[in-house]
DNA sequence: ACGCTCGGTTGCGATTCGCAACTTAGTCAC
DNA sequence: GTGACTAAGTTGCGAATCGCAACCGAGCGT
């Protein structure tokens, strides 16, 4: 009787960015959106409300606020290390939605490594045998069986 | 000016997954939570968001509501191919949340493959050079710069 | 002194949430 | 056949959020 997520951690995550601005915004900013006119105009997001998520992400250490300018002092947002790492949830999320929510009419969107030019792929794999795993291959590692 | 996420997959996907209560639905069904009650008591979710949120999801495509039996006739809900492609997203959100939002008392949750017990991992690679990625190292195909 | 920019704040009606009570269809015990 | 019980919802309603629009304040440029 267990697999994913029999765990707070989901949870605990979600506090941070479980509704429905918060990985937009992050979106925006690891697309180079720092400023909050910036975020503000792309998303369409209303300002109290980026002014919000905006707070959140600084008080929960995603984002960290740096003065860009003085008189008059202005803020941008960049990534922290913390930040950076949700990168694996906005392409898992995004992977999803291109294959299963594709508008019919829109393009799929291809990510591809810088570099090679090859196309990235997210999946969950077995540190040991190296299989890429389904979800009821996993489970936690203190119970026994794998859930269906 | 782009890398992860100039489009509109993940937008569209937040339509389904992007609030409080679907992540934690979801991950009831993972790990083998398909009646109401048993979500309801287990998530500790108000019978009407459940309600609200399992139609939006058989609606989507993500679960559907097969009957376990007749007279009267009362219903589960099941994950489709849509649903259990959604496991990458719940595992890189675990795996998140078991980095950086960790309460010091919680204890941090491995997942294993089944199989092996090695621990599980989720990462974006490419399929060229095989490398694990940051989120600056990728870009959108058609595009020429990574972002910061 | 006047207007402009940027990064917000404030007010307020509309929507969504969350709790609690109620409903419906059928079973089982008496 | 009346009454208690179960599972899966539905309904009502006050409280919290959202989303739009207008306003604010520090400093700059002219």
């Amino acid at each position: 009787m267990t697999s994913i997520a029999e765990n707070d951690s989901i949870s605990a995550a979600l506090e941070v960015i479980g509704d429905r601005w918060s990985l937009l915004v992050l979106r925006g900013v690891f697309r180079g959106l720092h400023r909050f006119g910036e975020l503000r105009d792309d998303l369409g997001i209303a300002s109290n409300l980026l002014t919000d998520r905006l707070t959140r992400f600084v008080e929960h250490g995603v984002l960290e606020k740096v003065p860009y300018q003085q008189r008059p002092v202005r803020f941008e947002y960049r990534l922290t290390e913390a930040g950076r790492a949700l990168s694996p949830v906005l392409i898992a999320i995004m992977q999803w939605g291109d294959s299963y929510r594709q508008d019919p009419s829109g393009v799929p969107t291809t990510l591809v490594h810088g570099e090679c030019n090859a196309p990235v792929r997210n999946l969950t794999h077995c540190t040991e045998c190296n299989e890429p795993l389904e979800a009821n291959q996993i489970r936690r590692a203190d119970q026994r069986t794998s859930a269906t």
